[in-house]
DNA sequence: ATGTCACTTAAGTTACAACTTAACTCTTGA
DNA sequence: TCAAGAGTTAAGTTGTAACTTAAGTGACAT
């Protein structure tokens, strides 16, 4: 189960990076951080059809970084941050990662004798 | 020039976002992490050729994520972290952004007086 | 000088992502 | 009851991303 999770979360990792990679995805991401909305509140901003602008949507939520609720005849849409913030850790990771690796570096060129003029 | 700055920062933005969908790439990029690497020596995992390998380091080294030297016959593939973080800064203020709002609608749910069952 | 190493360039294939238009299904208000 | 509103489904087009193989370049060791 904690195993699930864990080889559940590369995929779904993949499908985030892979929904963000698109700018009109992106801007609706940027859209529903500022609050919820409607599919076509969210499609308003768009000049593209209704059907491009659900597709997109489609991918954000298979993704998971969206989810969509319907009441009646309208999809209310909500961003998940915990999502959000996965994308963020790996991101994080890697430069935290490569930091301490310079720090590391660094700490071990400062412990070397002065320098011999070499070459 | 600082306009420049800010004009190229959003298609940067979306080249970074792009580079990292795909999943062999970003392995590269945590195989950077761990240090720099020659072209070769970051292809040694994969089951791929050699220029495919060396296409997806075009695409991360357009998006300013990666950077290289080439020295002699070897070059050498570097990550460049400020590029990191201004990816990690997006997804950050959208994350925030979003759980301001939540905080302020929590405040202001708690200012309200105690409910009268309705409906 | 010459073969090997570490890439690079070119060109072609295939799969898929991002649209479009057209037609359809539910809700809901008049 | 029925027209309009909100979204859905289906199908087709087009461009581009992700590979491949084959051949080429420049550096280095012998």
């Amino acid at each position: 189960m904690i195993l699930n999770l864990m080889l559940n979360q590369e995929p779904s990792l993949d499908a985030m990076f892979q929904a963000l990679a698109d700018p009109t995805r992106r801007r609706m991401v940027e859209r529903l951080s500022r609050g919820s909305a409607s599919v076509s509140e969210l499609a308003q901003p768009f000049d593209m059809s209704l059907p491009a602008i659900v597709q997109h949507l489609k991918v954000l939520e298979e993704s998971g970084l969206v989810k969509t609720e319907k009441v009646g005849r309208v999809r209310t849409c909500t961003i998940d941050t915990g999502a959000l913030s996965m994308v963020e850790k790996w991101i994080n990771d890697r430069r935290v990662g490569w930091e301490k690796r310079l720090d590391r570096l660094g700490a071990f060129l400062d412990a070397l004798p002065p320098d011999k003029p070499g070459k």
